[in-house]
DNA sequence: TTCGAAAAGGAAACCGGTGTCAAAACTTTT
DNA sequence: AAAAGTTTTGACACCGGTTTCCTTTTCGAA
């Protein structure tokens, strides 16, 4: 029994079937050019030590490993999960495992930290949440280090290449007109903060949609949030300081939504009735707030498998930049307003 | 340049210092035998062709990887990105990575799909995150396959080894004096499900502390939910339709809590004048729902940190089972009642 | 039956590190 | 100056796979 205690390898597989181990790799890799009754020979033996291929040789000598990383810095824990849950999707029964890797966006050594990693971990390839996604030095890094990646976005990136994305400008044009058709006009907008690509497709999104509605976006009715929570507290209060008041304000994401209803309440206002709010991602607290929001759906679980596939199988996925569909969930956080 | 794609291997690092592999292994591994000059030719050299070792290389001849699992099933998804976060304090500056693995606990074929994921990956080792902490089969399983692995929980579990843990029963008790020493009396509990110790633990605490107060726990003030949201909302249901009403209801976790609230709101009850509400976990939802929720702060990013320093040097984390306290943060969601 | 080509399988080197153990290079002692 | 002891270094095998290349076997055609 001492010896059991060592998993068996490739070698005792060999021995026990009676084959040189290169047949047994030839097994595990599924060559055709076997006879029939060799395979099975093997196989039985394989089934008989219940061996398994240690993957740290296999990575060794095939000079690539089979983990993926993810590099995320999203404030929002629910994304980050449904992104990892989406990855999993991809590499269920593959041999390919998901390493997590926050990062610091606000570390001047955030670049120094993440090239440490990768030169240590000599990742098969990552994945990129947004916003570091948009870290055009992040790209360069990793094409710099040979590693391979995939980012996702909320638009067209640079020349577009390993890149998966939605396209929040046209999503939030909808959230728009949804808005103006329930009758509002005096609409405010909670954007995420400068320097995030998502932020500002959001935010000319919301602009664009106003435009071609013939309606006016005066300074006051936009306020700068970080994506948080207290973020959206902040940015709300700036907008209903205003006069005359917004009859709805859309928020770049739905902790921010959540934020701007808080101080809604606080301020006596009804929701829907005195105020109408529209959010974005529709991650869990959408639903569970009162009273249910009104958000756009961000198939951010979909993406992240449609990027991990494109990591692991470029070809097979196809080159071309993925692009998925957001579409407007409707709850109970906007009412129609009349005789406007 | 060709050359220079490859990245360099401790064999080019030998060369250009002039000396052995092997030697170029002992400055790796810091060993002391080594005279200072000959130390500085070798880091020299390394600098130079800015070598790393290859991880898959060391895995392979130290016979163990530099790989630590997260095996979770949490409904939670803050809970588990502050265990991300948590075990990447424990890791950083080290040569560990964080390899996650979400699981199905109502798959028949849980633990044959861990068993499957541990054999493939070899892993350093593992740490559980309740609830499939709980689940004794898996530790046995971890044991019988030689994985190395620690417990997150919320009580003693078994022999109490490899176990990091916080004390609910006496958290919650903490809670239920809360409410009492303002002035509650009847009081509701909304537990976790059946088979979750931590809901167990929450339970018992909760009744337990009831009974130092001399105080009465009718079934009907006991409701059961699955902490999910939408559970706690059936569960408030069924409280509230009680007769008289509670004053008071302990959430075992926040998402319930949050689903009491919401109840509450659409039964036109006023939280907390009408109706006091108390969480458990901190998690973001609680201070983000109106009003901001009392609750227990469950120091899970701690204990997910001290986690993963037990798995990494059990010797220097000690091997005693590790209890992290709870306290309660008071917010808003708790209201005096004079002259009960 | 013999020959040749194709198919199947094996020996040995290799991937890039670490462990063992003996040799080499220094010190110190006599 | 030689012997003995100590420190430092290197040669070589090994971890468990894959790859290269060559040999053996099989089988149809001559």
């Amino acid at each position: 029994m001492a010896k059991s205690e060592r998993q068996p390898t490739i070698n005792d597989v060999a021995r026990v079937a009676g084959v040189s181990k290169k047949t047994v790799s030839r097994v595990i890799n599924r060559s055709p050019l076997l006879k029939a009754d060799t395979r099975e020979k093997v196989e039985a033996a394989i089934r008989e030590l219940a061996y398994v291929p240690n993957p740290q040789a296999r990575a060794l000598a095939l000079r690539r490993n089979f983990l993926i990383g993810l590099l995320h810095d999203n404030p929002n824990a629910q994304t980050v999960l449904n992104v990892q849950e989406g990855v999993l999707d991809a590499i269920r029964d593959t041999d390919f495992a998901l390493v997590v890797r926050p990062v610091d966006r606000h570390s001047p050594r955030m670049l120094d930290d993440i090239r440490d990693f990768l030169e240590k971990q000599r990742l098969f390839g990552v994945l990129i949440l947004p916003p570091v996604s948009e870290n055009d030095a992040l790209a360069a890094l990793c094409r710099e280090l040979g590693c391979g990646y995939v980012r996702m976005g909320s638009a067209q990136l640079d020349q577009g290449e390993n890149l998966v994305m939605s396209n929040d400008r046209d999503a939030v044009g909808r959230a728009v007109d949804y808005l103006v058709e329930q009758g509002h006009q005096r609409i405010g907008l909670i954007c995420g903060p400068d320097g995030f690509r998502s932020a500002l497709e959001r935010r000319e999104g919301f602009k664009a949609a106003m435009k071609r509605h013939g309606l006016d976006v005066p300074a006051e009715m936009i306020a700068e949030g970080s994506y948080t929570f207290e973020s959206g507290i902040a940015a709300a209060e700036r907008l209903l300081a205003a006069s005359p008041r917004p009859t709805a304000i859309f928020a770049s994401n739905d902790e921010m939504a959540a934020g701007a209803l808080h101080v809604a309440r606080r301020e006596g206002m009804a929701v829907p009735d005195d105020l109408s709010l529209v959010g974005f991602d529709d991650s869990p607290i959408a639903a569970h707030i009162w009273p249910p929001m009104t958000t756009v759906r961000w198939p951010i679980r979909a993406m992240a498998k449609a990027a991990a596939m494109k990591l692991i199988d470029p070809l097979e996925a196809g080159a071309q930049p993925s692009q998925f569909l957001s579409d407007l969930v409707e709850r109970s956080s906007v009412a129609r307003i009349e005789g406007a």
